[in-house]
DNA sequence: TAGTCGTGGGT
DNA sequence: TACCCAAGACT
């Protein structure tokens, strides 16, 4: 990377980017709860989000004070839930050390759970005018492209060197709009999967990719592994009116969130009638629903989904208001698709 | 170091 | 349909 980048990149970022909501404050909290929820997710996927959060803990300390059902279902449907477990803990561990004030310390925020490389250096660059790089995604593809690094940008030395490379250009004087701009040149002009920009681009005169025709083919990525599937039955149990849900366990995927109880395997109707009434449940009536398939990044899940009427509740689960549900329990979209026989019934 | 951890929109 | 992958962190 060269350093003639950061005069005609800052030029085009105060000429004009997005206007976005965590761009409108300097409060570090605010802009720190940006940058988790924006981990690995997209901007229009963040915004409402975003807002919701802040309305309900406007303030590092109320986040340290809300309970756990309170922050898991303001980050329901959002994924990857121990971002919002680790904000939470971050948040205490601000309040007891630091007075409920954000540490202006690059160190000090590398420390806090969820805090890694990246962020780090987002908050200390935005919100404290600490001249260190924020190298997401989108910057590891600006600097392959413009440098022509055909190393994959997913092993961790070549990160950590393209870090440094950044590292070596960042204006002291304006750290934070630096990385920002970064950032909005990846997403808005060098974008990935398809054709960049770059009859748009500040940068292109200086980019080699763009000069040998190679943006196709940077930046290159190591093959992912393929998806296990699991084959699950999942149960929507019905008793007078109420909806029967189980809490996840404390680790693993979805860990802690509510779900509709589930066997993790197929079973015919046959079978689940006999599994179930092994389990005690008293069944009234069972209806098959709609088969419904859930991907994650490293799952899927193929699930068989069963209406169960029962005569009585079973005492392992708990038993809800379909309003209830909706409002006060953290059910991760996975089981959307059966819900929506509640929501139909209404 | 490679696997784990969600979701949704685009192609 | 299948695959890509987005302002990553943690183990």
């Amino acid at each position: 990377m060269t350093g003639a980048v950061t005069e005609p990149l800052l030029a085009w970022y105060d000429a004009g980017h997005r206007d976005l909501p965590w761009r409108r404050t300097r409060d570090p909290y605010r802009i720190w709860l940006s940058e988790i929820m924006l981990q690995q997710t997209r901007v229009e996927a963040v915004i409402p989000y975003y807002e919701r959060f802040l309305s309900a803990c406007p303030t590092v300390r109320d986040l340290a004070d809300a309970p756990e059902e309170t922050y898991l279902k303001l980050w329901e449907g959002l994924g990857y839930y121990s971002r919002v477990r680790n904000l939470h803990k971050a948040a205490q561990v601000i309040c007891d050390t630091y007075g409920g004030q954000m540490p202006a310390d690059h160190a000090a925020l590398l420390k806090l759970p969820g805090i890694g490389d990246y962020t780090a250096g987002a908050v200390a660059s935005i919100a404290f005018d600490i001249a260190e790089p924020a190298v997401d995604g989108n910057v590891l593809r600006v600097v392959a492209r413009i440098t022509g690094d055909e190393r994959p940008i997913d092993d961790a030395k070549v990160k950590k060197d393209m870090r440094a490379q950044v590292a070596a250009i960042i204006p002291h004087d304006r750290p934070g709009a630096f990385n920002q701009a970064m950032m909005e040149l990846g997403a808005v002009v060098c974008i990935p999967n398809g054709a960049p920009r770059c009859g748009d681009c500040p940068l292109m005169h200086l980019c080699r990719a763009c000069h040998e025709q190679t943006t196709d083919r940077i930046p290159v990525r190591t093959p992912k592994k393929a998806r296990t599937v699991v084959h699950r039955t999942v149960l929507l149990p019905r008793c007078g009116g109420l909806v029967g849900i189980r809490k996840r366990p404390d680790i693993g995927l979805l860990a802690r969130m509510w779900e509709l109880p589930a066997y993790e395997h197929p079973l015919e109707p046959s079978a689940l009638r006999d599994q179930l009434a092994a389990d005690g449940w008293k069944v009234e009536r069972m209806l098959s629903l709609r088969p419904a398939k859930h991907i994650f990044t490293h799952i899927e899940w193929h699930m068989t989904g069963y209406y169960v009427e029962l005569s009585e509740p079973v005492e392992d689960l708990t038993w809800v208001t379909p309003s209830a549900l909706r409002g006060d329990y953290a059910l991760p979209s996975a089981f959307r698709a059966f819900l929506k026989v509640i929501e139909e019934e209404t």
